[in-house]
DNA sequence: CCAATGTATCTCAGTGCTAAGGCATTTCCT
DNA sequence: AGGAAATGCCTTAGCACTGAGATACATTGG
């Protein structure tokens, strides 16, 4: 990252590059953790969306029931991207799609009992990876940069704030 | 992502999920600020992969020339990806695609006077939408940022460190 | 000098997403 | 009540990527 920015420097001395020192760092982590946390889903036999899925019904609490409109907004993707999630998920036995009683529309997404006990595997595991890549912060540090995203999320106006 | 943290300490109050509040944020920050640039970008008939290139191309200086695995080794994406972004590039006219003269393996990818003036113009436009994005926060939040991402990056063994 | 190995790039099938549009059902408004 | 608009979900085409493997060329060691 360092290198690059210097790279600019003698290029285009004429521009403030400074801000790349941030955005390419926040790239390069984003996609090593992002790797790091799928290691974890992956010996769960789960990716990053299927894990999505199943920890948004679960944290739900009982019934375990949410519509495909609500894990599309808590997961913000499309809704093609959020039936095409349910549909491996139901091929695998993990969840269930009813029809809702209430409104024709409307579908009921459940987790099944395999569904059930598999987001309750899998979800220590993935917290203990995230605390693992955490332990090279110290409190200060984490506080600070909770702190800093908190802000900028604000100020990027982040929808689901 | 509050509400994620205390749906969960409802429905596993035995579990510490205290790392999602920075794991969370960081994938918000990131899909945000990835939609931000993108949009940039896409004003001048870019997206982020193809700025990556010409970018690349651009900040090695004279005679702006690199190979498809240093292109590579840059984007940190598999020889398919690079392969594919050329073809595109190529058939714009922004880089060309020539025969190494030294190894018959190894091509040559130059800028073209077109792609050269292209990501002259894109990149002031990127820095002022990344310059806008960061003015949410104070000198001393940024630092710590980018202090507490330098931290971890190093400490996830960043192989681009 | 040549066979074996290594390297640079491309090809191809598969994946998961988006954007756009379709269908069924419900709600709104007169 | 009844037509128009809105809503919820699904379908489809297109896109950019990965992983595995093919191809062409280069290097190495006997």
């Amino acid at each position: 990252m360092d290198r690059v920015v210097a790279q600019w420097g003698a290029e285009r001395p004429d521009l403030d590059v400074s801000s790349m020192e941030v955005f390419g760092r926040l790239k390069r982590l984003f996609r090593l953790v992002d790797t790091e946390l799928n290691r974890t889903f992956g010996e769960h036999g789960l990716d990053a969306a299927s894990f999505d899925v199943l920890a948004t019904l679960r944290r739900s609490g009982p019934p375990y029931r949410l519509t495909p409109t609500g894990l599309m907004q808590s997961a913000m993707v499309t809704s093609g991207a959020i039936t095409q999630r349910l549909d491996r998920l139901e091929a695998r036995g993990l969840v269930t799609r009813t029809r809702s009683e209430q409104d024709g529309r409307s579908r009921e997404v459940a987790l099944t009992p395999e569904g059930h006990d598999l987001i309750d595997r899998a979800l220590p595991a993935h917290l203990a990876t995230e605390y693992r890549m955490l332990a090279g912060l110290d409190d200060v540090q984490t506080a600070a940069f909770v702190d800093a995203m908190r802000t900028l999320l604000a100020f990027l106006g982040d929808s689901a704030e």
